[in-house]
DNA sequence: GCCGTTTTCGGCCCGACTGTTTTCAGTCG
C-alpha cells in the first residue's frame, strides 16, 4: 500500500513547484491528488493494476503516469529534477509559520538559507535584514515561529482539543458580548487530531468579544488581532482562531469556518458555475450583487441545489457529488446507539467494580452493556483465568434482576500468536459475545499477523475484532497487517470490526472504517471503557463512524438486544439459522 | 495539471491580517 508514500511525494512536488513560482493552479493539482491518495481506501497499486487511476478525482493523464512511473521504478523523474536545484533541508523552511514559498526562495537566493538552522543563525545575527522586505518585525516573528517549530509540530488529539475548545467557549459566554458561540473547523468535522481550534461567535459588540478572547488566562501569545478576527497561541501550543460575525451571516460563516478548505474550494467552484459567489458573508448573485443566502448552513447549501452536508463529510472525498446526486448517506447518530460492546471492570484493568459500570451505563440510557474483561494471557491487564471468568458470569447472573439494562457477558479475549484464542471454546460458548484482540507479538511479519487475525475471525464464537490495527496515537504505530484481507475474512464469517472510541486509540480510523463498510463489513462503535466517564467517549467513535459515511444499518450496537444476540450467535455450532 | 448539465480551451474560491510598502504582496485558512 503506497498511498501515503505517493501522497507525500505529490505534496513535496507541490511545495517545490510553488517555490519554483509555478502556476498556483498547477500546484493545487498536486495537492489535490495527494489528498485523494491519502483518503483512498484501497491500495493505489490495485487501482493502477485495473488501469483506473484517471477515474480518481484530481488525477488526470499526467498524474496517473507519475503514479505508474513510481510504482514501476520507485522514482518520479520530475521530482528528482525539482529536488536537484535545492538543498534537501530547504523545504523545512515552509514549516515555519508565516514563512511561505516566496520568502523562503528569496532567503535562499540572497543569503543561501538552506534550512531552519541557518535561518535562525542569520535572524539572530541580524543578517536577514539585508533581504528586501524583511525588517525588524518580520525578523522577530521568524524567531518566534522557529521557537514554536522547535517545540514540536505535533497535532492535538481530538478529545483534548474538544476540552480546550469547550473551556474557551464557556469563558466567552461568561464574559458577555457573545450571542451564539460555535466550535467550527476540523474539530467540528471530528478529525482525529487537530492543528488549531476555530471558534465562531455572533455579536453586536465584536471589540468586546475579541478583547475577552485575547485576555483569557490560557492565552500564551496573541499572533493576530483585527476588528472581527483574532488568533492566539494556547498554553498547550495549539493555535486558536476566533471570528466574530453578524447574526444574519452566521450560516455562511459557520459553513466557511468549518471547512475543509478543499470542500470550500469545490463548493465555491460549484457556485461560480451557477452565477453565484460564496464567501463567509453569504451567497451572492454575481449579476445583481444581491445576497441570496447566509443565515443558516442549510440555506447556503440549499441555494446551490444541495442538501445540507454533515460536517464530518466535508473533506472533498466525494460528498459534493453525492449531495448533488441525492446519494448522501443517513449517518449514524447517538440516538441510534443502543449499547456499548467493550468495557472493563476492576476484575481486570478497569477501575470500577461491576455494579458501578452497570449503573453508569444504565444512567446513559443504554439498552445493554457488555462486561468484556481481558483474558488470562493479558497479564499486565490482570486478565481473568477460566475460573475467574466463570465466577464473574455467576456474579452477573445474580446481579441482572436488579437492573433494567441487560448485562451482556463477554470477554476481550487475546488472539495468541498462532491465531488461536486464549480461552477454550467450552467457556467462549457460555458468553453472550466475544471480542478478539491482539495484545502481544506486535512485530510479527505482515503475512503472519494477517493469518493470525484471519484465523481468529474464523472462530465461530468470536463476534467482533477489537481495535483492529493496535495503534496508540502518538505512542505506538499500527502493526503491519493486510486490512483488506482482514475485512474479507470478517465479511466471509459475518463478523464485525470495532471502531474503538478510546481517545488514544480511535481504531479503526475513518479511512479504514469506510473501507470496511464499503466491503460489506459491519462495525461496532465501542468505548473500551476503563473509567466510568469513558462511556462518554462514544461521541468520538460516532465521529469516526460518521466521517466514514457509516449509517445505523452498518452498526451492530444499533441493533435491538434480541437482534444483536441473534447476530452474535448465528455462526455458532448448533445455532438455528 | 485538472476539468466540463454553459466549455476539450479557458477557466480555476474568497477574504482577513500583517508588515512593508505609498497601494500591495505574502501568508493563512
Amino acid at each position: 500500500m503506497k498511498n501515503l508514500e505517493l501522497a507525500r511525494l505529490f505534496d513535496e512536488m507541490a511545495s517545490l513547484l510553488e517555490v519554483a513560482n509555478e502556476s498556483v493552479f498547477r500546484v493545487r493539482a498536486y495537492t489535490r491528488a495527494a489528498q485523494t491518495l491519502e483518503t483512498l481506501g484501497e491500495s493505489v497499486e490495485a487501482v493502477a493494476a485495473r488501469g483506473e487511476l484517471e477515474n480518481l478525482p484530481g488525477i488526470g493523464r499526467e498524474l496517473a503516469a507519475k503514479v505508474d512511473e513510481y510504482l514501476a521504478s520507485g522514482r518520479i523523474a520530475q521530482l528528482d529534477e525539482l529536488r536537484r536545484g535545492l538543498p534537501p533541508t530547504f523545504l523545512t523552511l515552509l514549516e515555519i509559520r508565516g514563512l511561505g514559498p516566496k520568502t523562503a526562495r528569496l532567503l535562499y537566493d540572497r543569503l543561501g538559507v538552506d534550512g531552519v538552522e541557518r535561518l535562525e543563525a542569520l535572524a539572530r545575527s541580524g543578517e536577514i535584514l539585508r533581504v528586501p522586505g524583511i525588517r525588524a518585525k518580520t525578523r522577530e516573528n521568524i524567531l518566534k515561529a522557529i521557537a514554536v517549530w522547535k517545540a514540536g509540530r505535533t497535532r492535538t488529539p481530538l478529545a483534548r482539543a474538544r476540552q480546550i475548545a469547550a473551556g474557551v467557549a464557556e469563558a466567552l459566554a461568561a464574559h458577555g458580548g457573545a450571542d451564539r458561540i460555535e466550535v467550527a473547523g476540523s474539530l467540528r468535522r471530528m478529525r482525529e487530531t487537530v492543528k488549531d481550534i476555530d471558534i465562531l461567535v455572533t455579536s453586536t459588540e465584536p471589540a468586546r468579544v475579541i478583547e475577552t478572547f485575547v485576555s483569557l488566562p490560557s492565552v500564551l501569545e496573541v499572533t493576530a488581532r483585527g476588528d472581527t478576527k483574532a488568533s492566539v497561541r494556547h498554553a498547550e501550543g495549539l493555535a486558536i482562531d476566533l471570528r466574530v460575525v453578524e447574526p444574519d451571516a452566521f450560516g455562511a460563516a459557520l459553513q466557511y469556518f468549518t471547512g475543509s478548505k478543499d470542500h470550500n474550494v469545490r463548493l465555491r467552484e460549484l457556485a461560480r458555475r451557477q452565477g453565484l459567489s460564496v464567501s463567509e458573508y453569504g451567497v451572492f448573485d454575481e449579476q445583481t450583487g444581491a445576497r441570496v443566502a447566509g443565515t443558516t448552513e442549510e440555506e447556503v447549501y440549499g441555494v446551490l441545489g444541495l442538501p445540507s452536508i454533515p460536517p464530518e463529510l466535508r473533506e472533498n472525498a466525494g460528498e459534493l457529488e453525492a449531495a448533488r446526486d441525492g446519494r448522501l448517506p443517513a449517518l449514524v447518530t447517538r440516538a441510534a446507539i443502543r449499547g456499548d460492546l467493550h468495557a472493563h471492570t476492576d476484575a481486570s484493568d478497569g477501575h470500577h467494580p461491576l455494579e458501578q459500570l452497570i449503573e453508569a451505563a444504565q444512567a446513559r440510557g443504554h439498552e445493554y452493556i457488555i462486561v468484556s474483561d481481558h483474558s488470562k494471557s493479558a497479564t499486565v491487564a490482570h486478565g481473568l483465568g477460566v475460573d475467574e471468568l466463570r465466577a464473574q458470569l455467576a456474579q452477573i447472573r445474580a446481579l441482572q434482576p436488579r437492573y433494567r439494562i441487560r448485562i451482556l457477558t463477554g470477554s476481550e479475549c487475546d488472539v495468541l500468536a498462532d491465531g488461536t484464542l486464549d480461552f477454550p471454546d467450552e467457556i467462549l460458548k457460555a458468553l453472550d459475545l466475544v471480542l478478539a484482540a491482539v495484545h502481544s507479538r506486535f512485530r510479527q511479519p505482515r503475512h503472519e499477523m494477517t493469518a493470525r487475525i484471519v484465523r481468529a475471525l474464523a472462530n465461530p464464537y468470536v463476534s467482533i475484532l477489537a481495535h483492529p490495527t493496535g495503534r496508540r496515537l502518538g505512542a505506538r504505530e499500527p502493526y503491519d497487517v493486510d486490512l483488506d484481507a482482514v475485512f474479507a475474512a470478517a465479511r466471509a464469517h459475518g463478523k464485525a470490526v470495532e471502531i474503538n472510541a478510546s481517545p488514544e486509540r480511535l481504531d479503526l480510523n475513518d479511512v479504514h472504517a469506510r473501507r470496511a463498510t464499503e466491503l460489506g463489513v459491519s462495525v461496532a462503535i465501542s468505548t473500551d471503557t476503563h473509567w466510568l466517564e469513558n462511556l462518554d467517549n462514544l461521541e468520538l467513535g460516532l465521529g469516526i463512524a460518521r466521517r466514514a459515511w457509516i449509517g445505523p444499518a452498518q452498526v451492530v450496537n444499533a441493533l435491538p438486544l434480541a437482534d444483536l444476540l441473534a447476530w452474535a450467535h448465528r455462526g455458532r455450532p448448533g445455532a438455528r439459522e
